[in-house]
DNA sequence: TTGAAAGCGCTAACAG
DNA sequence: CTGTTAGCGCTTTCAA
């Protein structure tokens, strides 16, 4: 059924190797015979099958990438810009929602290398044993975005996490916030840490207190922020402001308020973190610290690119700056 | 390097077929022969070429995805509906965001015949020649989600937008407005086509009259309903509801109003469809009508397991009814 | 510039 | 229950 190397070759009166010259563009090809060649492929709709080239190449034109949840625009954002940089070298991508699980991820992994993907990029970021030694013993290239595994050396395209948190604190200290709550992001993943661990640096250097019982770990979910507002709203003591782990949690917790009467930013700050498009598109518009989630994506794929045709060399590292963008959830306490 | 059936034959002391065997758990291997090449695969951490299986096999454990656009929350919740149904049978999904473009479309379906796709889910909604002949010549099956093509029949999981289209018009009429402007998806895609049918037709039998020149047709982005609310705003003779193709853009459109000190509803009525997650999530819960996103994934997941291994049967056709569910964007006209 | 031959890693009759 | 044999569709030396 299926038209094959062989037919082409028999058709056009030429070898299979010939065949397979032109195929790959080899420029040891008359080019009266390629002409012929491609004809006779035209004519009988003809396509390689990329299995076979895999197959004795070793390596497919397929890169794989892990996220956390699609359904989270920020990973929706660097998916699409991936996507694109890719596509256009002709790779294609497949994609793995890895729910932030790093059994999910190690099976991803393996099966990547079932498959002899050209390369795999992970955005997901957890840290476990299993899933550093699967990483270990992966045969092609890694790039990691906005995670990092100290023990494991390889492309990283990251954001300066730490400064992001420390600045999104001296923005609420500065307005003269002192009661802040926290939401962070799971605190297995290393930028969700990063985020914490500038924002608690950020009240040492102003010389407020932080108390580790004052932050609640979120899934990242809207839901969750939602959860956490009205969780704010039956407190006898609430907080004026609050710092979430990420945007779509920062708008949680405001509709939890506007949904209750309350006002933000007038009866509550909020930070927010990645600023994904549905951070100026609501009501109130997100004061956020700002990842360029497509240009990240963008960085990834081509660090990637680069690895797959390149020469070997070492890792590379593209750190993007924190920016916090100032908006209408935040304002000065009276 | 790499360990391949080969080095476990030699090592366990039996032939190749019986390691293959073992991998595809075959019943005819002895117990005790299955554990102990089971134990050599374990040492040396085999993983078994699934490029090598799916050349011999003429097929691979891979479906490919056609959409729209993943920042599109419609299909990322979509694609995370298949993503768990086809992983859960081991199918890995290949993403493929078509921008709502036939030629990357089919260059893209190109693609999965080349890789020995085990299927393709389309979910992307433009119908041209090219494409026609393309699918036709497909060796793998086709399910189609949210759309349909006449000169193509297959698996097909579809949404009553007729209806749909019918009801939302049908809830601004009855609620008094008569000046309503619509701001409709793409025209070249059939279900939007189809929602507008039904909104038509619905005037017509509530007896009013249906221009043409009072449709325009968006690209079902939220920037692009902002844009046409602005739009409105400029107008002299402002209508006082508007029917939107998708929820991203009757967003953006809710928006634009408010933040032009406008109110909605009071102001304009809008109504939306698909009723993605953001259609409650924001201050003006939207009223829209219902696509229930992720059990569509799941039923075009489903029929596409059903027509990889099952026995061959006559297209499929899974409708899911329209239901409209009325929030806060729409109020009667005074 | 071209062809013959070997082989990528695996599966699938067919014998035994 | 197990091994032998013959490919799957393509690339890649090596000779010619």
């Amino acid at each position: 059924m299926k038209v094959t190397i062989k037919e082409i070759a028999k058709r056009s009166g030429v070898s299979r190797s010939t065949v397979s010259r032109v195929i790959s563009n080899h420029p040891n090809v008359d080019e009266e015979t390629r002409q012929k060649v491609k004809k006779v492929m035209e004519e009988l709709n003809y396509r390689p099958s990329r299995l076979a080239q895999g197959l004795v190449k070793g390596k497919i034109n397929v890169v794989g990438l892990i996220i956390g949840d699609i359904r989270n625009p920020f990973y929706s954002e660097l998916t699409r810009a991936i996507e694109d940089i890719l596509n256009a070298e002709g790779y294609m991508v497949v994609l793995c929602d890895s729910d932030y699980n790093p059994q999910k991820e190690e099976l991803y992994l393996r099966t990547a290398e079932e498959l002899g993907f050209a390369g795999v990029i992970m955005t997901s970021a957890m840290e476990t044993k299993e899933l550093l030694q699967t990483l270990q013993s992966l045969s092609c290239p890694v790039v990691l975005l906005n995670r990092y595994l100290r023990a494991f050396e390889t492309d990283v395209v990251s954001f300066d996490n730490y400064n992001g948190g420390y600045i999104a604190a001296e923005h609420l200290i500065k307005l003269g916030h002192r009661r802040i709550a926290i939401l962070a992001g799971p605190n297995n993943s290393t930028s969700s840490k990063d985020r914490l661990r500038g924002y608690s640096d950020a009240l040492r250097d102003y010389g407020l207190e932080y108390k580790e019982e004052e932050v609640t770990y979120g899934d990242l979910r809207w839901a969750t922020g939602y959860e956490f507002g009205l969780h704010l709203l039956r407190r006898q003591e609430r907080p004026t402001a609050v710092f979430a782990g990420n945007d779509l949690m920062a708008l949680g917790i405001i509709q939890a308020y506007l949904d209750n009467g309350l006002k933000v930013p007038d009866d509550l700050s909020v930070v927010g973190f990645d600023d994904i498009p549905a951070a100026y598109m609501g009501a109130v518009k997100l004061t956020t610290v700002r990842q360029p989630q497509y240009e990240m994506g963008v960085e990834a794929a081509k660090l990637m690119l680069e690895r797959i045709k390149g020469i070997p060399h070492a890792p590379k590292r593209i750190i993007f700056d924190a920016k916090l963008v100032i908006r209408e959830s935040t304002k000065p306490i009276i």
